[in-house]
DNA sequence: CACTTGACCTGTCCGC
DNA sequence: TGCGGACAGGTCAAGT
C-alpha cells in the first residue's frame, strides 16, 4: 500500500493535492484492467475501454478547475469529476514507507461498497474511484474532444495562474450583478475552482457579506477579494486541502486546511479577527459561515454628480 | 439572458 | 429503538 488520497469535498485545493499524488504514482504505468459496477460512475462502452485504455501508458496528470485529466500515450484522456464524495486511491503492494504507516491498516479494506471502479495496472498496482453518492464520473475521452465539452467552453480562469488578473475577475462578475456575491464566486464560469469553503474563507477575508449583491461590492472590496481568492487556496494547498477526518494522504499526513479555516464549520466560534460568534446562514443554497462584525451588508451609494 | 430552485445520491444526525 | 426529515455540496436541467 502505498498510497491514499482523499478529500471529502473537493475543491481546488483538494483536487491539486490528489492531482500531485495521482502524477507521482501513475505516470509511466499501464493499465491492464478495469472494473466498473455503475455506468454513471464510469460511462464508456467496453469496446472503446478495449481499444483506448487497456495497454495505453499514463503520461501525464493535469487538472483544469475541480477536472482532473490523465493523459494517456494514445492522445485519449481519462476525465475525472470527484464532485462531492469522490475519491481515488492508489494502492501498490509495495511498502514504500515501512512498517507502522498510518496507510498501513487500508490494506485489504478496498474495494469497499463506495467503489464504483477499479483500474488495475500491469504491475497489480490499482486505482480505487470510491463515490459515496454516486455524483462522481470518469470518462475515457479523446484528447481533441476535451475543449469541446461545454464544461471547458464556458469555465473561467485558473486563480493560481497568472489569466486571473483583477480586470477579467471584474468583467466576469459582471454578468453576475443582481446575484449574491457567493453564488457569483461558486460560479465556475467566473473563476474556476472555488468551491463552498473557500468562497466562505475568502469573503471573510475580504470582510464581505456573502449575501451582498455583486453590484453593491465597492470596486476596493472586490480587489480584495481578487486577492483572498488567491490567497485561501494558497494556505489551503500548503495543508493539503481540506480532509475529512480519517484519511491521510501518501505522505500518511492530513488535509489540515479545516483547523485553521477562519470561518467555515466555526458557527457558534470566536471570529479569528475580531471575536465575535461566527453565524451560519443560508445563502445562494449553501450553508454559509461568516462573521456578522467584520462582514457587513453595504450597498453603494449612487454617485452624487 | 440572468437568476433561482430542484434533482442527482447516500450516509449521518436530530427530534420525536 | 426506529423513523422521518433535514442536511451535506458540485453541477446541470428546468423553471420563473
Amino acid at each position: 500500500m502505498s498510497g491514499w488520497y482523499n478529500s471529502s469535498m473537493p475543491e481546488l485545493p483538494e483536487v491539486e493535492t490528489i492531482r500531485r499524488g495521482l502524477e507521482s504514482h501513475l505516470i509511466g504505468r499501464k493499465f491492464a484492467g478495469i472494473k466498473s459496477d455503475n455506468p454513471k460512475s464510469f460511462p464508456n462502452d467496453e469496446k472503446l475501454v478495449g481499444e483506448y485504455l487497456i495497454g495505453a501508458t499514463v503520461q501525464s496528470v493535469n487538472r483544469r478547475a475541480k477536472i482532473l485529466i490523465i493523459g494517456l500515450d494514445n492522445g485519449y484522456s481519462l476525465l475525472a469529476h470527484l464532485k462531492m464524495t469522490g475519491q481515488l486511491v492508489f494502492v501498490s503492494l509495495k511498502k514504500r514507507f515501512g512498517g507502522g504507516h498510518p496507510t498501513d491498516s487500508l490494506i485489504g479494506k478496498l474495494p469497499d461498497r463506495s467503489t464504483r471502479v477499479t483500474f488495475e495496472f500491469g504491475d497489480a498496482s490499482k486505482l480505487y474511484f470510491n463515490d459515496q453518492r454516486k455524483f462522481g464520473w470518469i470518462r475515457l475521452i479523446k484528447n481533441q474532444d476535451i475543449p469541446k465539452l461545454e464544461f471547458f467552453q464556458k469555465v473561467g480562469p485558473e486563480p493560481l495562474e497568472a489569466d486571473f488578473d483583477f480586470t477579467t475577475f471584474k468583467k466576469h462578475l459582471s454578468r453576475r450583478a443582481n446575484t449574491s456575491i457567493k453564488a457569483a464566486i461558486l460560479d465556475q464560469s467566473v473563476v474556476a475552482g472555488v468551491g463552498n469553503i473557500y468562497a466562505d474563507e475568502s469573503l471573510h477575508i475580504a470582510r464581505i457579506h456573502p449575501a451582498t449583491l455583486v453590484k453593491d461590492v465597492s470596486a476596493m472590496k472586490l480587489k480584495r477579494l481578487h486577492e483572498a481568492i488567491q490567497q485561501s487556496l494558497t494556505l489551503s494547498l500548503t495543508y493539503g486541502g481540506s480532509t475529512d477526518r480519517n484519511y491521510v494522504d501518501v505522505e500518511g499526513k492530513r488535509g489540515n486546511y479545516l483547523k485553521f479555516a477562519r470561518v467555515f464549520r466555526r458557527q457558534g466560534l470566536s471570529c479569528p479577527d475580531c471575536g465575535t460568534i461566527i453565524k451560519k446562514i443560508k445563502v445562494a443554497g449553501r450553508g454559509t459561515h461568516y462573521c456578522p462584525r467584520c462582514q457587513r451588508q453595504t450597498k453603494k451609494r449612487d454617485k452624487i454628480t
